[in-house]
DNA sequence: TTGTAAGCGTTATCAT
DNA sequence: ATGATAACGCTTACAA
């Protein structure tokens, strides 16, 4: 390994000025108790050698690293990486660094993450988790310890903890319910994993709605699956194989929408005209394609920054007993063309 | 701040076992000298005692901290979020943690993050940098401390160090030379800010195409500006105005393009008919939109992959002197709807 | 307002 | 194969 360059440290400077390291330390702070002679006169001393803080060896004293660990399910998709954006612009500000994992949506690997953010003694951690998560005790480490955890998107409700989410519920009511007033009668719904919150939600969102229109839900209807674009494919094929007279698909998210919209298109099946597709989570994507696609937009950015705030207050925070509290982010709909049905039927 | 609970330490097993921290270290670092059975003995007791290593502390000593700093423009931009989750992906391998922080194309904000990232003594550095960078002190404080520093995309001419880029001139080329043999003749180019490197040398490739074919290259029809959407408008719009008898445009990037096709359709003009787009960077969106849009692949999460590896070899190799590479990594040309011609003129 | 000294948890050197 | 001890660079009582 190559040698790192000697360090100037507080002790050089002390020597140098013939004064003791803490007060060195203390005018590099800001300590008010140092006259504001001393404290330039270090300040400038320790710029011309050129001295850099160790933070490292301060947090290693303080028990601080003003560190923030996330664990996100995959940093290459538009949703996480607004949120962890909108984490970083808080945490920056607030004089945090972030460091970021990702599962991969593999237990295995986000148990692993866990124990190396805490070994690695961050002041709190952000976690959406994945798919395959379904027992918790490598996040429960986190709060049994002292620190302060925060979830967002995919939370859990085994741990008693601050947790952003969006309205899925209402998102998908409203969406079920904006088809319904297109005239559809017949509603699918392709739905993520259950055993995530969020998609349980979405779901039940949907049949609320349905419920409330006095519009039968056939099972043969919903289909549960991973949401990637395959998926969408093999849920819409199915469908259609078993010739269900739909006449409106709600997907979970947008890319099962587009899949859907590619394969119907393919079929000779007009969107909308013959079928309203709608989705959820507002793809970048989904703004520009044809049809465009309507949709329920997630404030990523802004839940990432509330999940920063949040955590940072905890981390601050003297009190003992936090009140945890549950932000549900307000869900906007988009109602775009894959939805606007053009004619009567 | 809420109290951390008491930790456990290596002297804490020591004394239950009656023997030396040395020893217990040692052990849980599976170092050959300790024999089978008090490693084992060792082991048992740090999990039954709830023992969790204080990373910190252990960086503090030994002046490694496997952790990654990287900066980047924009977390929230599918290039970008693509390379973090490369990096992300051989770094939780090789055992690294990553730290990332977005300058958001800041000067200032990208200046603090590299001082903060050396005080945090990361082991190394991967960096994009910003629009607005154009002096390099701050960046230069990595090698000179020896740390390990790699740039990908929007790299450094003036600093020696290993560098990822795309073949950003052989793209542009063959992006021009694309759109020359569907017939264009009068060619215009909307660019980025020329003082980054990727943007010239798409300049310099979309030239050498146009000079090869031996067509002429009005001053007019080049436009450098930030390339956002508003940009995007405004150069077409520009571009229209002065009545330019234009019959393709290649953009430096796809959401100019976008903007371009957009706004072109509203003119009534039809692509590719009237006038043929090509974009640059293969977004999601482009696959989707209508017409799809001709464009040029990056291999943003390979590129990753590729920063990490060179970095963490760099970290962890003996040779004082580095011979620097620059990948240069192969671009894919993506011909779409965008840029075909149906009909003959 | 400044100095002294202990200590954070680990690793590494030198003994044994 | 194991132990004793110093050291990493900083902060913080406590003392002056």
């Amino acid at each position: 390994m190559m040698a790192k360059q000697a360090e100037t440290t507080i002790h050089d400077i002390a020597k140098y000025l013939n004064i003791s390291a803490s007060t060195v330390s203390r005018a590099l702070n800001d300590n008010p108790l140092i006259s504001e002679a001393t404290r330039k006169k270090i300040k400038k001393v320790a710029g011309e050698m050129g001295y850099r803080p160790n933070t490292l060896a301060a947090s290693f004293r303080t028990k601080r690293t003003y560190n923030i660990g996330v664990i996100v399910p995959l940093i290459n998709r538009h949703f996480f990486s607004s949120v962890i954006s909108g984490i970083e612009d808080i945490a920056y500000n607030q004089g945090y660094t972030v460091s970021i994992s990702q599962s991969n949506d593999n237990f295995i690997k986000e148990t692993k993450i866990a124990k190396t953010m805490f070994n690695n003694r961050v002041d709190g951690v952000i976690v959406s988790i994945g798919m395959e998560t379904k027992s918790f005790e490598h996040l429960k480490l986190f709060p049994e310890k002292n620190i302060p955890l925060v979830f967002f998107d995919r939370v859990v409700d085994e741990i008693d903890a601050h947790k952003i989410v969006v309205d899925d519920f209402g998102g998908a009511y409203r969406v079920t319910k904006h088809l319904i007033e297109q005239g559809a009668k017949r509603i699918a719904h392709i739905g993520g994993p259950v055993n995530l919150k969020i998609y349980d939600h979405r779901r039940k969102g949907f049949l609320k709605a349905m419920q409330e229109a006095g519009l039968k839900t056939k099972k043969s209807l919903i289909i549960h699956n991973s949401l990637r674009k395959d998926d969408g494919v093999a849920a819409i094929r199915k469908l259609m194989e078993k010739n269900e007279k739909i006449d409106a698909i709600f997907c979970a998210n947008d890319t099962t929408a587009l899949s859907a919209i590619i394969y119907l298109k393919e079929l000779g099946i007009k969107i909308p005209d013959d079928i309203l597709v709608m989705g959820f989570s507002n793809e970048p994507f989904s703004e520009v394609t044809t049809p465009s696609i309507s949709t329920v937009k997630q404030p990523g950015f802004l839940m990432g920054q509330k999940a920063a705030e949040l955590l940072i207050h905890q981390i601050t925070s003297n009190d003992t007993k936090v009140n945890y509290q549950t932000l549900v982010m307000p869900t906007e709909l988009l109602i775009r063309e894959s939805s606007r049905r053009n004619k009567t039927d």
